[in-house]
RNA sequence: GGAGGAGUGGCUGAGUGGUUGAAAGCGACCGCCUUGAAAGCGGUUAGGUGCUGGAAGGUGCCUCAGGGGUUCGAAUCCUCUCUCCUCCGCCA
């Protein structure tokens, strides 16, 4: 969330930001609420302080056993105009938060400003792959090699879940440890394994809620979600925390699966494994002094494209325009890998900079060495990276012809030494 | 799920209606002492927010798990929620 005294000053930044994220918010009336809100609170604190006073005084009357009763029936009324002006506040207070809770961040000035059609490719690597046949879609694949099982996952849960079978299941779980172990091994982060169920108050620290409640799978009777992202539980490690100085930079990667209702998205991608309902997902986490997030963030993004190059799965970095930004983010860096199968480049990773957006929301700070004084941390979020559709890149440019899959070089050590899938 | 107990500052822990935003101890930090350190001695040591100040600071209000209530006045009484502990039940 951004802070109000920044909104206030800030009115027409925020206002253009909203516009090119092609939202509609009425900032003025928030304005206008605001400042009733101060104007009353300052009221509230005159009276309050002359109850406190009188307080004292009745105390100081009551020790030398003197007569109180004229004090405190002049104190009623001073109460019940605290208490009308109390219930007045708390009006405007629940008012305004709804309001607040509903303004995005701002872009960095750098982000391109417009909608998807706007998104630059910033840079890519590798060569696409070439064949001497016409390579075939990873649906094909999978159901040659009997390594995904669609139908029966329609049978168990519903449409677009995943049952991986024989080698797809272990290319799953070798896929995993290879991120894992790259992170924690190479890259310097802490492996952590956060709960897939998180409560609602999470949910609105990283910013999914309220605006994308629709979303979520939700457990009604519980009141938690499903995550949709390991984002979720592993920023809110320190919610409502105070950090050191020298704690920071936090690096921390979790493996969690996904979920995502992916609510009015039918007819989109909705064969195979582009889409689905349920995926696994390595993520990193970032906690970080805000003098060096957008190196940080820099660094995340190599960190990610560690994994596709060690794969060697041929990618492009872009850049999300203002219209395409996540509601908490500053800046976001998409990784899209290329899968040969379906002639596409399939987003992968989204590494993105929520400045102190999602630290506010959440209430994670530290404390300066030099000042003593309380700041807001930067997170940073990247993935590390999303399985699904990474498998989808493997199979598809993977493929050889009658349809085995060669099995990248770095995964080999985790599938017993196998080369090939046939 | 049932029964009982408990939630106070970085930690331990006092406090059952009126100078208690909170004793005491520990820890941490600063200073004195010391060649250096320890010990000893002295001091500082929650967060939020408003006003004021260049800053240091000063000052108002709020916060003793969270919400609601009683009262002129609540850490203290009532109530709901959450969390933790103990015992029982169920269970991977």
């Amino acid at each position: 969330m951004l802070d109000i005294k920044f909104i206030r000053e800030n009115a027409d930044l925020v206002k253009k930001s909203i516009k090119g994220r092609g939202l509609k918010l009425d900032l003025d009336t928030l304005i206008k609420l605001d400042d009733s809100r101060r104007k009353a609170l300052s009221e509230l604190e005159d009276l309050r302080a002359q109850k406190n006073k009188a307080n004292d005084e009745i105390a100081a009357l009551l020790k030398k056993k003197l007569d109180v009763k004229p004090k405190i029936a002049s104190m009623k009324k001073t109460a019940d105009r605290i208490d009308r002006l109390e219930d007045e506040l708390k009006k405007i207070d629940a008012e305004l938060d709804k309001s607040l809770l509903a303004i995005p961040n701002i872009p960095h000035s750098s982000v391109p400003v417009g909608d998807a059609s706007c998104k630059k490719t910033v840079r890519s690597w590798g060569e696409l792959p070439k064949f001497d046949f016409k390579p075939v879609t990873h649906i094909e694949l999978s159901r040659h090699l009997d390594i995904i099982d669609f139908g029966r996952a329609v049978k168990i849960t519903g449409s677009n879940f995943v049952l991986y079978k024989g080698w797809g299941a272990k290319l799953e779980r070798a896929l995993i440890n290879f991120m894992l172990d790259l992170h924690t091994k190479k890259h310097g982060y802490t492996e952590v394994f956060p709960p897939f169920l998180v409560n609602r108050v999470s949910m609105t620290g990283t910013g999914q809620l309220p605006k994308l409640e629709e979303d979520m799978y939700r457990l009604k009777d519980d009141d938690l979600f499903l995550i949709p992202t390991a984002e979720v539980p592993v920023t809110n490690i320190f919610r409502d925390e105070i950090l050191n100085e020298d704690d920071l930079p936090i690096y921390y990667t979790a493996y969690t699966a996904c979920f995502r209702r992916e609510a009015g998205s039918y007819g989109k991608d909705t064969k195979g494994l582009i889409r689905v309902h349920q995926f696994d997902k390595v993520e990193m986490v970032k906690f970080v002094k805000p003098e060096n997030s957008y190196d940080e963030l820099e660094k995340l993004v190599r960190d990610a494209e560690d994994v596709l190059q060690l794969l060697g799965l041929p990618y492009r970095v872009a850049i999300l325009p203002t219209g395409d930004l996540s509601f908490a983010a500053s800046i976001c860096f998409d990784l899209e890998a290329y899968a040969a199968g379906t002639d596409q480049w399939l987003e992968v990773s989204s590494c993105s900079n929520f400045e102190s957006f999602q630290a506010r929301r959440a209430n994670i700070k530290f404390r300066r060495k030099d000042t003593k004084k309380l700041d807001f941390v930067h997170t940073l979020n990247g993935s590390g990276v999303a399985l699904a559709r990474t498998v989808v890149a493997i199979l598809e440019n993977y493929q050889q012809k009658g349809g085995s899959v060669v099995i990248p070089e770095a995964l080999r050590p985790y599938l017993g030494g196998q080369e090939v899938i046939k």
